[in-house]
DNA sequence: ATAAAATATTCCTTTACAGGAATATTCCTT
DNA sequence: AAGGAATATTCCTGTAAAGGAATATTTTAT
């Protein structure tokens, strides 16, 4: 996993402006006014998730346009895949590890 | 979704030890030494990630067993879903964005 | 009781980053 | 060409957080 996409999603505007884009595309001033921030600050966070990739700007004479990028997303997903069986199986219990730590400790006595 | 989860997972270090904990419990010290960091540095990123819901410890005499809890990555899980037609529908268009762009520029000048 | 191992905590320093304010840039309109 | 919108950038300041080093704490072993 990328932590780009990560620290850019763990800022608490950005998150918004992830969720907020997240019901389709909107405009600097659009976001800047919904989420109640100033629009500098909105244009650096859009830094921010464009440079992770997250998020995409199209240029509208004046205005730019900004929308998510799906990529990130499919990462994410796939990143979240590969802990799945945590949460399902549950192979790896405490249980089984204490066995293990056991073990070891009798072995190193016999060093 | 919680910024807390997302920031805990921002950090490389800490994001390291996820992973490692994702194929089993481990101690401190066998994370500090797989991960090649120093062991009070290995026990504040644990910290973070207990403080966060991500991680548990289970006292063992002396040491303390780290595993991953299930919660948070449900959550994020549950998070990512509502993002997924973005990637599988595509509704929100860009060109029908503009459409509507245009309409807003045709009403003002109406004013 | 004492020493040693494993882990947690504290203090310090440095660095990254977020917000505010001002300003630059770009493009449209007239 | 000039003014005005919309957006981006810069500079400054404050703050949070990470690493290093030292130390405290807890538990085991002798």
């Amino acid at each position: 996993m990328d932590t780009t996409t990560l620290s850019a999603l763990a800022e608490p505007n950005r998150l918004q402006i992830v969720e907020l884009l997240r019901e389709g595309p909107l405009t600097v001033g659009e976001i800047a006014e919904t989420l109640q921030i100033r629009q500098p600050q909105a244009s650096k966070h859009l830094r921010v998730l464009g440079e992770a990739g997250i998020v995409a700007a199209h240029a509208d004479a004046n205005r730019r346009i900004y929308q998510l990028r799906k990529e990130p997303f499919i990462q994410l997903d796939k990143w979240l895949a590969s802990y799945r069986n945590i949460w399902e199986e549950r192979l790896d219990s405490l249980d089984d590890y204490l066995k293990v730590l056991q073990k070891k400790d009798e072995s190193q006595k016999d060093e």
